[in-house]
DNA sequence: CGACGACACTTGTCAAGACAACGATCGAGT
DNA sequence: ACTCGATCGTTGTCTTGACAAGTGTCGTCG
């Protein structure tokens, strides 16, 4: 009775919530198409360019890799091998202080700074291209119902600090 | 010289769009957590749920493998192997027709269809969960925007029928 | 002091995605 | 009929993400 063998399309969603699940998707991975193309020619992914921005806000000073994780976009990021693949192409340096052994501080170095001012320009221009034909309020609107969105669910597995 | 001593530097976003772009990835990881936790109890992917949906929407009759993958969400996923793994678990069969061997017809089996019965009160309430909160008003002005911002965008990578 | 639990990563392993090269098949033109 | 080019799908390989178990370090309490 539920699944009858109706050979037709009628109900195109399991639900509306479904349909709206389905557009955010399919448009965060329309955008994600735009960004993985730029970020590809200089061998990046999002995940690490954002780590590098992240890291970039804090510098000076350093970042512990749990915080710099938990910023990251993704839960649970494999952010130790992240990190690795960064700090191999010496964007960033990881020290573990003798005051306390147990944390990791990271740094951005002044190469990953320099791969950051060289990528600034293309980054923007990509933005613009992203999201561009959308004026303020309509961005602004936008971000409003998101953040409404995630509002029940941000203490379970997203707590997010803006920036 | 206002950075010099305070870790907390002044601008947060590369550009408002960035801020845009973040919200909408953060908001889009958050609801897939729960996504991903319920599909995880029945051993499938969201990729894999999507494609038995569209699966049972054409049923009876088959789709062909390129079709198929189309209709998925993510640009050019890995659908042969997707596929593979469905019909290991016996809930799709495909089909090398003699009138063109070329495509490869797709056909949901009962037992594929069994599992998306099996599953559907849990669907509808993960979706009540991560959505449930908004309005049909909300979730219709989301909609909007979303495919605002897909619209420029959707001859290039991302042509998208509902469903 | 010394064992214990809590914390902050790290490593191991496996599944999934990305990209490109390949093989098979059909339609059209000669 | 034969070749050419276009269409579909598969396979190979590399990178990435996910989850769980392990390692080293610190604070604390008997």
């Amino acid at each position: 009775m539920t699944s009858s063998t109706k050979p037709k399309s009628g109900k195109r969603f399991d639900s509306p919530e479904q349909e709206t699940f389905l557009n955010l998707w399919r448009t965060y991975d329309c955008l994600k198409a735009l960004e993985d193309e730029l970020f590809g020619t200089f061998q990046i992914s999002a995940q690490q360019y954002n780590a590098l921005r992240l890291l970039r806000s804090a510098h000076p000073a350093p970042m512990q890799t749990l915080a710099l994780g938990k910023r990251l976009i993704s839960r649970g990021p494999d952010t130790t091998r992240m990190l690795d693949r960064l700090e191999q192409r010496q964007l960033i340096v990881r020290e573990r202080r003798s005051e306390n052994r147990r944390v990791v501080e990271i740094m951005i170095t002044p190469q990953g700074l320099a791969l950051l001012d060289e990528m600034a320009k293309s980054v923007r221009e990509m933005h613009e291209r992203q999201l561009g034909h959308l004026s303020r309020t309509e961005q602004r609107d936008l971000i409003t119902l998101l953040k409404r969105i995630r509002e029940p669910h941000e203490d379970a597995s997203c707590d997010w600090l803006d920036e």
